[in-house]
Formats: structure tokens, C-alpha cells, sequence
DNA sequence: TCTGGGGTCCTAGGACCC
DNA sequence: TCTGGGGTCCTAGGACCC
């Protein structure tokens, strides 16, 4: 292992930079991505919303107060930046073949190729897979390099923003004993205050420490294994995921719900949501559970196994709402999910069809009755209110996003990744030549004609 | 007007089996 | 008539990651 390089590559302000990149006309902007209710909280900050203090994670209404009036608070359009990561993946992926995906926006690489490279060499090869990632997705990365994971993670944060840092083995020590503890992977809030009152407040100091002291504080299995990061000891091998091992949706209402029936109705769409996604993955859940978070932010759960996988959606929901419990004696409920765990490919045929039909009909509410609804609900005709950041298109200006409405109308600003700055056209919300529009077409129109017509060519 | 949604991993106790 | 030890599965809670 000795000569090895791990990279990680890590995009820089990922939401906030697609939304940057499809709707020109934010790009120098301070954008904030995430929910818009009272509850929302920051999902994504560009570059400029964070000059303001304004970051992930932090409630939106205290990120829109901190940014001022130029604040632009955008809904988040997962399926676009699932088409960009997609993208962005399959572009690194073509340079560094095995890659272990963290999220969206983060992946790990250890290039076979760099084994016994000199810092410069790694320096230009980062270099290069950033240029190609610009230039083939017009989205921006950073990338860290070092002789492990976690260091090669703390020099993409180095790097940040628009960058590349190596870490060479001889500074890799001095680099990591200065940083503070919760740099480290691993530490978290609990952690760090736990290291705090013991006087530990750098990476450095850590390292320090004996190791029984270290798994005194952050227990017998982590502690260790945080003691040889802190160390500089990090062999961990760079590996593909496997497939997921859960699948949950979840949901904060905007209010509490304080009765029993008004969860019993919010688990019918909530767990239509992951039960569809259950499907896409093509495999059934043995275990459900259900979450409930409290107004204080406690949660409970309760989860119940079946004797088969199944992909059902009348027995998992029904099965999630059993374990529902009552508000009126555990207290108002601000947050609902439904997860499916235990998941493999379904059996088709049952050992247990008697208990299967029990199963089935042991909650007489059907599943599909909510679910249609929501989804009637999440269509609904443009007339029934268009809002800020939908994507539409219009007859004879093309594809826009709704920047504002209100009072019978709307400003929708035209363009697209492939426009540029676009122009905003004010029009009554009824106005019949603007429909719906799938987001994904911010991304590519107008080039997706063009790559219609090359495929009629072909 | 406090704190989203999608995940992974660890701990700890009890049931159950041999 | 005071009661082991190991292994596995299930459940509940919580820390942590982006």
C-alpha cells in the first residue's frame, strides 16, 4: 500500500450550482436551495449566500435574514441534480474506473495509475479530471489527494472552493495535527464537546492521547479506529457500494400533528413515496419501521419484521400503520417516516399464504386511495397556482422557471443551461401557452433538438 | 421564526436455540 | 433450590454523514 494515492472529489456547492448553471441569470447570485416553509432549512448556498454566514443545514429563515433582500430561495429539483451527478459521475468515472460513491456530489478514487506518483504528477492529474468534469458538465470540482481517505477528504475541503490540494506524506502529519477535532471523519457534535471538556480541541492532540483514554471517551469500537485517523493510520481500501440496505421516506409537517387519525392519513402517502421507490430498486422489504420525531426532536421508532419480502404495498403500509402510536400519549408529532429494511428479491412463491392473507386485509384502508390523491395533488392544473422555481414552458419562448407570482400573475424568466441570461416576461398565471415542464430540460435545452437530429441521421 | 431528508453504523437488551 | 456460554435475530435509540 505504501505509494498509494486516494482522491476524493467533491463538487463545489452542488445544488446551488446547478441552479446557478440552468437559470443563468443566478449565477453571481447569493442562492439558497431548500424547503420554503417555516420548518425548511438550507439544503445548498452558493458561494455568494455563504459570504453571509448563510449555510447547509441551517434553518432558511435564519439564512434569508442573514443574506438580506438579494436572497434568491429556491425549491430543491432532485431530479435534475440526480441527471447532473449522473453526469458528473460517469465523466470521473471514465478516469478513475472504481470509484466509492458518498453521495450527489462526493465520490472516493484510487487510481492505479498514480501508485508511486511524486506529488506533481498527482497535482496534474487532479487537475485534468476537474477540466474534463467543466468542461463536459460546466459544474466546478474540487479534489483532495493524500495517502488515505481521510486525509484525502480534508484536502478537498482544503481545496475548496474551485481547486485541487495534495497532501504528500511527509506534511500529512503537521497538516493534520493543527485542524480541529471535528474535522475528523467520524466526530460529530457529541463527540467534539466530549473531547472539548477534556481540553482536546486539535487532531494533533488526539493522536496524543493513549489509546485506553480514547476509547474511555468515544467507545470501545469507534475510538480506536478514530485514534489511528487522528494518527495518520488510515489503510482503508477504496471500494465500490454495494446496494442500498434501506429505504425510508420521511415528512415534517408544517404543524404537529397531534392525533392519532391524522397520522394514520400521513403514513398513507408517505409510505406510497417509499414503497415506490421500493420498486424502482426492484427488490421487497422484510422489515418496516416507522419514525416519529417529537416536538422536542426526540425520535421514536417502531419497526415490525415480516416472515417473507415482500414489495406489497397494501401489507407494508398496512404494517406501518399498526405501529403508528398515539400522539395523545406520546405528544405532538412534527415528523413522520416510514422506512423498508431486511430488502432482497421477493419471493413469488409463499411458504406462508395464509399469513400473507391475514396480512393483507389486516388494515381495511387501502394504500393506493391516498396515494392517488397526493398524486392528483402534486400535478394539479397549472391554473391552481404556479410557484417560484416551477419549471414551464411556453409556446413560442421556450422553456423558463417561475421567478415570482402573485395577484393573477407571474414573472417567468426564459432560459436554460444552453440560453444564457434569459429575459423575464411578466403574463397572467392563466396564460394557456405556458404548461408544465420537466426540469431535466433546463439542463439540456435547446440542445436536446440537436441530439434528436443527430439520432434521425444516424 | 429554531433545527430537512436520505442514508450508514454502533450499542445494548431480550428472546431463543443448542 | 440460585441457575453457563456462545451465537443469532429482533428491536429501539442515537451519532454521524452529506
Amino acid at each position: 500500500m505504501d505509494g498509494r494515492w486516494v482522491l476524493h472529489f467533491d463538487m463545489d456547492a452542488f445544488f446551488a450550482s446547478v441552479e446557478q448553471l440552468t437559470r443563468p441569470t443566478l449565477r453571481g447570485r447569493p442562492v439558497l436551495v431548500g424547503g420554503l416553509g417555516g420548518r425548511g432549512v438550507v439544503a445548498g448556498a452558493s458561494y455568494e449566500a455563504r459570504v453571509f454566514g448563510a449555510r447547509s443545514a441551517m434553518p432558511m429563515h435564519q439564512a434569508r435574514r442573514q443574506v438580506g433582500a438579494a436572497a434568491v430561495v429556491l425549491p430543491p429539483r432532485g431530479v435534475v441534480y440526480g441527471v447532473a451527478s449522473r453526469r458528473v459521475l460517469e465523466t470521473v468515472r471514465a478516469v478513475v474506473p472504481v470509484l466509492e460513491q458518498l453521495s450527489f456530489d462526493e465520490a472516493f478514487g484510487e487510481p492505479a495509475e498514480l501508485v508511486g506518483a511524486t506529488a506533481a504528477e498527482v497535482e496534474a492529474f487532479c487537475e485534468d479530471l476537474r477540466a474534463r468534469v467543466r468542461s463536459e458538465t460546466g459544474l466546478v470540482a474540487s479534489v483532495g489527494a493524500g495517502s488515505g481517505k481521510q486525509i484525502a477528504k480534508i484536502a478537498s475541503d482544503l481545496a475548496k472552493p474551485d481547486g485541487v490540494r495534495v497532501v504528500d506524506r511527509a506534511t500529512e502529519k503537521a497538516v493534520l495535527a493543527g485542524l480541529p477535532v471535528r474535522r475528523l471523519w467520524g466526530i460529530g457534535p457529541v463527540a467534539e464537546d466530549r473531547l472539548h471538556r477534556l481540553g482536546i480541541d486539535t487532531i494533533g492532540a488526539l493522536a496524543a492521547l493513549a489509546d485506553s483514554e480514547v476509547a474511555d471517551v468515544l467507545g470501545g469500537t469507534v475510538g480506536p479506529a478514530l485514534h489511528r485517523l487522528a494518527q495518520g493510520i488510515d489503510d482503508r481500501p477504496v471500494a465500490e457500494r454495494s446496494s442500498s440496505k434501506q429505504i425510508s421516506s420521511e415528512s415534517t409537517f408544517p404543524e404537529d400533528l397531534t392525533t392519532i387519525g391524522q397520522l394514520r392519513e400521513a403514513v398513507g402517502p408517505i409510505g406510497e413515496h417509499a414503497h415506490s421507490r421500493l420498486l424502482r430498486d426492484g427488490r421487497g422489504a422484510r422489515t418496516v419501521t416507522v419514525k416519529m420525531k417529537k416536538s422536542d426532536m426526540s425520535t421514536l421508532t417502531r419497526s415490525a419484521t415480516l416472515p417473507y419480502a415482500t414489495d406489497d404495498a397494501a401489507t407494508l403500509t398496512a404494517t406501518a400503520r399498526r405501529l403508528l402510536l398515539d400522539p395523545i400519549e406520546v405528544g405532538p408529532i412534527r415528523l413522520l417516516g416510514v422506512g423498508f429494511s431486511g430488502l432482497s428479491d421477493v419471493q413469488q412463491e409463499s411458504l406462508f399464504p395464509d399469513l400473507e392473507q391475514t396480512l393483507e386485509t389486516a388494515d381495511g384502508v387501502p394504500a393506493t386511495h391516498e396515494a392517488a390523491a397526493a398524486s392528483a395533488a402534486a400535478s394539479g392544473s397549472p391554473a391552481a397556482g404556479w410557484r417560484i422555481g416551477d419549471d414551464v414552458t411556453h409556446e413560442s419562448y421556450g422553456h423558463g422557471w417561475v421567478q415570482g407570482a402573485g395577484h393573477g400573475v407571474m414573472t417567468v424568466r426564459f432560459e436554460t443551461r444552453g440560453t444564457g441570461p434569459g429575459p423575464a416576461r411578466t403574463m397572467p398565471v392563466d396564460t394557456p401557452e405556458v404548461r408544465r415542464a420537466n426540469p431535466v430540460d433546463s439542463l439540456d435545452w435547446p440542445d436536446f433538438v440537436g441530439a434528436l437530429t443527430d439520432d434521425d441521421q444516424s
